[in-house]
DNA sequence: TTTCAACTCCCCAGAAACAGCGAGGGCGGA
DNA sequence: TCCGCCCTCGCTGTTTCTGGGGAGTTGAAA
């Protein structure tokens, strides 16, 4: 792999990017100049849409959307425990499902080496920069080490972009909660029952639930859980 | 304001760092090197619960603490609603509160210009890096542009540092949940009642409610709520 | 000044969730 | 082979949550 990648070009050209489909052509430019397999930029969304760019075929990638394999890639779910890049034999691998899905994933031409950073934004917005490469550890092990930093940068430049791109996928901007809400919330997130909250809150059983229908409304929600599953999930409480 | 910045170095020296005190020497470090009045990294925690290290006199940190100006800080709102970096100069101060602040903030010695960094990790874990110095706009602009790539890569490890010197706030490991369990609370995040979820899910109610019984205690949780909430918060559901 | 959001309190009835009991078949690891 | 976990289904009763009304104070913003 040839290391001769001029990192203010590639973050000049990402700034300079104006269409979704120019981001694509990026990740190919990417692959390319750091001589690796693939570049991947996913971003991880509620119900299991999803969206991205990237070089995987387009065979693989239907095949993960359609089987909904983001429920059960250990990627995600190692990335999204984490901060740190993390290369893909550090995560946990052990189930079946896991492997199976490993297995598929070499089939569809996914390298057997794998470094992906988690990206978060707000509103619990959740992606993924993933290179991956078809090599043996120790080659890996020297083109992460050398390259994180910069990937770093890209991962980030790269959601910029795609957080621009999808300004629909904002306007779950719900209002703010308020101190009130926030408290009322996390009480329940922490398994308290209304009764125990309104305790705790020193207020009336009946008003914590006006705080409770009022945060449902913002958020949008159907039902306490929902309202505290979204909450979370927008980072508006911290459990 | 000097330009001989070695970020390689930097970013070594904080990799190096095995305690918090060190974390603070670096800001200093930092600030010398930049040669800007302060830098400051400040975890935000929405309980209220805060910690960073960073310039800032202690008398203005404390003020900050005491009156709870996490809850007014423009800064704050501002950089949580975005994934950009952004200067002070295009947050919202238009309300009473917020220029009050700033007044406060220039007495005690905070300067007029600001760059903050938004930096997200798991868990809803949100924290800023900020630069904040005195003088004019062209100059500032001039050095937040040429610094910015620098900037927030030393945030990311910055924030690093800060999530490992703080296992407690980690997500503590739990048994893995069965798909099917993780079918019943994703649905149940999603806002889904139970009788929806069963139906969904092509199962009797009842079966239904042995898995969210099971998952409630592989989570240690108190009820469906908390059980939901601890599954988004260890990530073994993505919402 | 007026308006608006936030905070506080009250009643009631129906829907939903919780808790505890039990039972059987299947699949994989020790 | 046996143990343990996963998946599936059933019953009964109690507790809790939800949704529909209405009403008063405060404080900050327009």
């Amino acid at each position: 792999m040839v290391n001769t990648v001029n990192l203010n070009q590639i973050l000049e050209d990402l700034d300079a990017t104006s269409a979704l489909e120019e981001l694509q052509g990026i990740t190919e430019a990417l692959r390319d100049a750091f001589s690796v397999d693939h570049i991947v930029y996913h971003w991880v969304d509620s119900a299991g849409d999803q969206y991205g760019c990237g070089t995987y075929s387009d065979e693989w990638r239907d095949r993960y959307l359609e089987l909904n394999y983001h429920r059960i890639d250990p990627v995600i779910a190692g990335c999204f425990q984490r901060f740190h890049p993390v290369d893909w034999k550090r995560l946990d691998w052990s189930s079946k499902a896991s492997r199976h899905f490993f297995g598929e994933a070499l089939k569809y031409g996914v390298g057997n080496q794998g470094f992906s950073i988690p990206i978060r934004g707000p509103n619990g917005q959740f992606a993924l920069f993933t290179v991956s490469h078809n090599c043996d550890d120790a080659t890996w092990e020297a083109f992460t080490e050398e390259h994180s930093r910069d990937l770093i940068l890209i991962a980030h430049y790269f959601n910029r972009k795609a957080l621009e791109f999808e300004p629909n996928r904002q306007p779950e901007q719900s209002r703010a909660l308020s101190p009130r809400e926030v408290d009322a919330m996390t009480l329940l997130a922490m398994g308290y029952s209304r009764a125990q909250v309104a305790e705790t809150l020193s207020i009336s059983e009946h008003t914590l639930r006006v705080y409770i229908e009022s945060a449902r409304f913002k958020l949008g929600a159907l039902n306490t859980t929902h309202a505290v599953a979204r909450a979370m999930s927008r980072g508006l409480i911290v459990v």
